[in-house]
DNA sequence: TTGTAGGCGTTATCAG
DNA sequence: CTGATAACGCCTACAA
């Protein structure tokens, strides 16, 4: 209670500094940095009393300091549409090793859905000097590209793919996706489609990707279900159930923006009596940790978020350690991963 | 290409400083300063000259170097089991969100399943000298709450509940859920029960909670199937089919450490036309999203996430800006939401 | 309303 | 191997 308060104040010694370490293992604060940042440099024994004094005080060094005087911050910032969506925390986490193991960390936010407050996030996340930057997608106001460009730092965009990034890019083509899906769909002599799609810029163009190629190939026109939000299983459900009253789409394949609408479906299905594949077959997208799983296990399509993470990491990594150049645009792809449901 | 990274390197001009947009709008460095912090505290026409010069110049100010002079970050650090685990990511928007809006950042880490990683990654945050602190759980090496004590800043401990927080503490009794659980399934008429649990310190005491008041109200021997490991949907249908075939188990409810074990559950009771509660019973933990999408809706324990996001703000917040004593523990309870699965 | 001076806790650069 | 000393870019007094 207050005691605990109390208690805390009184702790909160002032925080302890390399002078003071220096102090107490008699040497200058300046050794004590070289201590810690090449410990080869300093002799055992003054290394050891640095390293007791350190262990005696609680001493943590003040990154902040450190930051301001060498100008690199070791921070990396990321801007990902939303840290609930299982696909770019999956993402995140990968890039988010990749760069810790090389002493990064990394300061996260989400965009969320309102592309005007990316420019204030970005400036935000500017104001704390990151070393380099991800951004998820590439569509940048103006503003946020100039900005990026002035602070200098290599930035890294994501999850797309465009042939004038602001630096560098992974990611990989959703129109190819698209268009894959609908080949996929033809080769097993599917003529009627239908489309499920969340309110993402990047799902609608998969979406119209995949109905323009369905149809050139000879399939009838592309039925589309078109929720407004993020995707939720029962927004899947809905989805069908809309499908199927305004009777725009009865049999065929249904092409789905997430493996979480693809599911929605199948349920909706199940509870209907209708059969998958027999009457219905359902396409989800991003191959999500569950899609094996479900039942009739899901034929999705996969995107090796790992090795993008990985990837992303790499390249900022080239820029800001190495001085070499990488690839400024490199394509990871997608697969097609054939299950039961189509 | 080469020719991007060439104009980059032309365009990383030296950063501008409050200095240089002083200069150029024809006042000191601390004229800007202030028109940046308290605008009221510089004339009109001085104040129009500087975000002119700030607009010209793309100036976009230091806060590492605010935070070295001031004292203060901005910064606020959450530790989380995991961010591609719904329940937490979701919890930690909440929290970023009511912490945003009074002005911090989150900077954000994944503590893992080693809780011996705790330590080091509390002293790598801790580095960073951020105004407050956000921790999951309520286990803590004592080196860890040593740094903590040390850094003087407010401490909030969530998803758990202890007589004895670092400073404070917000969430719920994991003992309590699984009795009330227990005595949901006692009140439902249930004797027999299993339990499907999580390689989770947490789970695991709300498992020994629910068998323990199970048994007590005179059901049977509760059953177990636990997981090591991350909960997948795959492994709840798994734990199903061993709960089954080991015939430790054929009747009764299933109590699940989390939704999506519940869900997988579901799943391979539908192939093995269990019926569903009329074979067996099932509740889930977290009531997540999908909980009342799938089928047959499940029946789960809700813990109001965003409550408790914003609860841990607004005292972390209390401690930060106002000089008032929040209470150290808050309890936020939980609620069992009966649907149709029990 | 505006400016000057000093300092925040490091790292970088020279000396010794 | 160790130590002065000068930045780093801003904020907090205190003055004008």
């Amino acid at each position: 209670m207050g005691q605990d308060r109390d208690t805390r104040s009184g702790i909160a010694n002032k925080r302890v500094t390399m002078a003071a370490v220096g102090r107490m293992a008699g040497v200058s604060q300046v050794t004590v940095s070289r201590a810690l940042s090449d410990p080869s440099k300093v002799s055992a024994d003054t290394l050891r009393r640095i390293r007791e004094a350190i262990e005696a005080t609680g001493f943590v060094p003040n990154a902040i300091a450190g930051a301001l005087a060498s100008n690199k911050s070791r921070l990396v910032t990321a801007l990902i549409p939303s840290i609930t969506n299982v696909v770019y925390s999956t993402f995140v986490r990968s890039f988010s090793e990749h760069m810790r193991s090389a002493g990064y960390q990394i300061l996260l936010s989400e965009t969320g859905f309102d592309p005007a407050d990316e420019e204030a996030l970005i400036a935000a996340h500017l104001s704390r000097r990151p070393d380099a930057m991800l951004l998820t997608g590439i569509q940048h106001s103006a503003q946020a590209r100039r900005l990026l460009l002035g602070a200098g730092i290599p930035v890294v965009e994501v999850w797309d793919l465009t042939s004038s990034p602001i630096d560098l890019c992974v990611g990989f083509s959703h129109s190819d996706a698209g268009r894959a899906v609908a080949e996929f769909a033809h080769h097993k002599g599917y003529t009627q489609a239908a489309t499920v799609t969340a309110a993402d810029e990047r799902a609608h163009r998969r979406r119209s990707a995949f109905a323009a190629r369905f149809e050139a190939l000879g399939g009838q026109r592309v039925a589309r279900a078109d929720i407004d939000g993020p995707a939720r299983l029962g927004e899947g459900r809905t989805a069908l159930r809309r499908l199927l009253d305004e009777k725009v789409f009865a049999r065929g394949v249904i092409f789905c923006s997430s493996d979480l609408l693809a599911h929605g479906i199948l349920i909706e299905a199940q509870i209907r009596g209708i059969r998958i594949p027999g009457d219905i077959a359902v396409i989800g997208f991003g191959d999500q940790d569950y899609a094996a799983d479900v039942h009739p296990a899901l034929t999705t399509v996969r995107v090796d978020r790992d090795a993008l993470g990985q990837r992303a990491a790499e390249h900022l990594l080239a820029r800001l350690e190495n001085n070499d150049t990488p690839d400024p645009v490199t394509d990871l792809g997608f697969e097609v991963v054939q299950r039961d449901s189509c």
